[in-house]
DNA sequence: AATGAATGAGCCTTCATTCAT
DNA sequence: GATGAATGAAGGCTCATTCAT
């Protein structure tokens, strides 16, 4: 639960603590105070563009400090993938299982969700930083597969299934389903970190409700089925 | 036909040429046969990684070659979009204006077409390419929005208003729309040039299958119209 | 007289406290190590062809660390110049300030003292490498011109024109006379860091003796004046 | 007499043989219209920031042609210097040797007549440009030594040697005197090719008029002549 | 633990020189 | 003779990484 929320936020608790135990808090803050640092910068100028004095410098300490804590850049930047998405893909996995309602409404409660506690964030960088980059790092593409995005999937597989067993939904060739589920977001972030200022704005919410509207209109088990 | 074909197709006629006349064949020919190993290596390792010692040596040329061509890398860059895709969005332009049929199946077509003629060829790594890119090269971003993402909506624009005029879609927002077309044909090329060698490959014909069943059952206009 | 003293003295007491704290002691030093060593190389062999791996090497640094301290070569060779050539000027404006005695062993004074503490020094070669690369360099040149130029020429029309008030020296042109002056000086200078080396060397003192006569009382043979 | 006159006056006469054997007459003149292109460039540029590209592209002719005419880039720059500057020089021994009248005028005349013929001219930036280069090109500046510098000292050594002889100077040192000469003549073109544009603009016939005077009369108020 | 000076490999870019046409 | 495409060595500059303090 706590993790989940908004990553942007100050973590309130903590630094009252620093406040009592300057030394000691730091200590035990330094890690994700400079993955904090370095998601911001990797995802704004990617990994190559991102330099460590950078890094360094916006999380207030020295480039040699990066190191006590990084074996290496690429290191830093597997931590950041490590510690930004896996906690808050539990948190969505957490809130599924406790769902009870309509299929349909899952849906559109994961979707909405997702960009919420994901998309609409800092983190919502990182999808399109390992896709820029997976090339280069194919252990990170790795990483990030099995941990990521098996997972995801696994979730929407389960909430499709849900909904053809209840007779909700039309029999349907799921996997193919989860991808066209998953484009839409995946285009959203995308969106957001790369060509969205050429003009062409998204409009996230209006996206997803139309994307939704459609997918539902397509899912559902209709009275006919055209076609 | 002729000019939209497989760019990676070799140059029969010039190479019978080269034989007779290899330097002065050569003169007309570099600038591609640059564009083409920078294309296959943006793609394989993005701007930052690609190394111009490279793509000279994988053009067969020497490193001072290039500049002869090209004022910067960023340059060569700009070239590689604006040959890649410009050509092959005009023949598809040129494709819309000849159809004759449904718009479910005009959309089918633009789609399918879209996949051989682009997605599944070497340029698929493009939008990727631009994708990562962006950020760090604004005026190549737009370069791209201006001449490449404006026309291929316009494109989709045309071609659901037809469908909604004939009264064979239902009334739609059909900027969304756009947004939710579009989606899944970035996806797969995303996927193709990052994550799919990490496993989990998606087969791209069934993938389109299945969204474009979806995005017509969503689509038409429904006698009745579900939810 | 101390901060005048010879540029080319070893630093005796940074190198004491150099043998204790190796590394903060450089800290403070390198910048002047560096610039001195550039000095030599830009002297000797003009900016163009002066490579900064030399630099560095005759500095005793890597050629990286060069950047630590000077953000571009010109950068560096602004130092140079600032460094080396301005404390000296100022340190002449202070003898003048201090001379009690006629105007003319003032000018004798000002001339040797010129040629003592910067003609005769490595910093000699500077206004060689000004004039060489002022084209190129029109950003240094205007700063040589308004940092030292311009305060040499003042400090010569205040010499001069202290001789005419006094009615040591006839009336004179006083702006052409300080080019008089200055020119031979600049002679020297070039001399030395040019065409020397092909026989023909100049006696400095005897060469400035010389001039100082002529400069005195020209070359006509005396009492009743010529022309 | 023709060669000497103004170095910067077109070749009127080769100009209209040109238009009636164009062929046969380039022949001839291509060595002195390279020569010429790159006296301008390296005087106005430096040797080392001039680009053989645009040397032959200010000639007229393409980059390779320039090999064919000289063999390197240095062998280009030597024939800049021997073509330029001996025949100037041949011209003013020739006005030295018929000169009639007081050693004084001869001075007089000399100096205004070097400034005319030469510093005033596109050749005046090869003096500067021997002062700028001749640490790298040991060879040059021996020749620019053996070939210039020797024989205007002569002429000036027989003029001086005449008004000492002839009890119209004082008894001289005159190597010094020499020197003290053509000081204010180096620096003029010195200054020309160098600091000018940085304001303080040097007024050369004023500058020699008062450097003559000096040099004639001295800077003392005169009658009783001191020391 | 933290610092930051120092390193050096690596890359983009330039340009004198060559040579097939 | 003339061309200009091609070359490749060289140099300025960057930045991840190290290590003495």
């Amino acid at each position: 639960m706590p993790t989940f929320a908004d990553p942007a936020a100050p973590d309130t608790d903590d630094a009252a603590a620093s406040a009592r135990r300057p030394r000691a808090r730091r200590k035990e803050a330094r890690p994700s105070e400079l993955t904090a640092a370095a998601l911001d910068l990797f995802v704004e100028k990617g990994f190559a563009a991102t330099r460590l004095d950078d890094v360094a410098a916006r999380a207030g300490v020295s480039k040699g400090t990066l190191y006590l804590y990084f074996d290496s850049k690429e290191a830093l930047f597997k931590a950041v993938v490590e510690e930004g998405i896996v906690p808050a893909l539990a948190a969505a996995e957490q809130r599924f299982a406790e769902y009870e309602g309509s299929s349909a409404e899952l849906l559109r409660s994961l979707l909405l969700g997702w960009w919420q506690q994901i998309g609409n964030t800092r983190l919502g960088g990182v999808p399109k930083l390992i896709i820029s980059e997976s090339r280069n790092f194919p252990e990170i593409a790795q990483f990030y597969h099995d941990r990521v995005i098996s997972r995801g999937r696994s979730l929407l597989r389960a909430a499709l299934q849900r909904g053809v067993a209840a007779g909700e939904f039309r029999p349907l060739d799921i996997e193919s389903c989860i991808d066209v589920i998953i484009a839409p977001l995946l285009m959203l972030t995308v969106w957001r970190y790369s060509l969205c200022s050429c003009g062409n704005d998204i409009e996230p919410e209006r996206f997803l409700d139309t994307q939704f509207g459609i997918l539902i209109h397509g899912l559902l088990a209709a009275p006919e089925g055209a076609r």
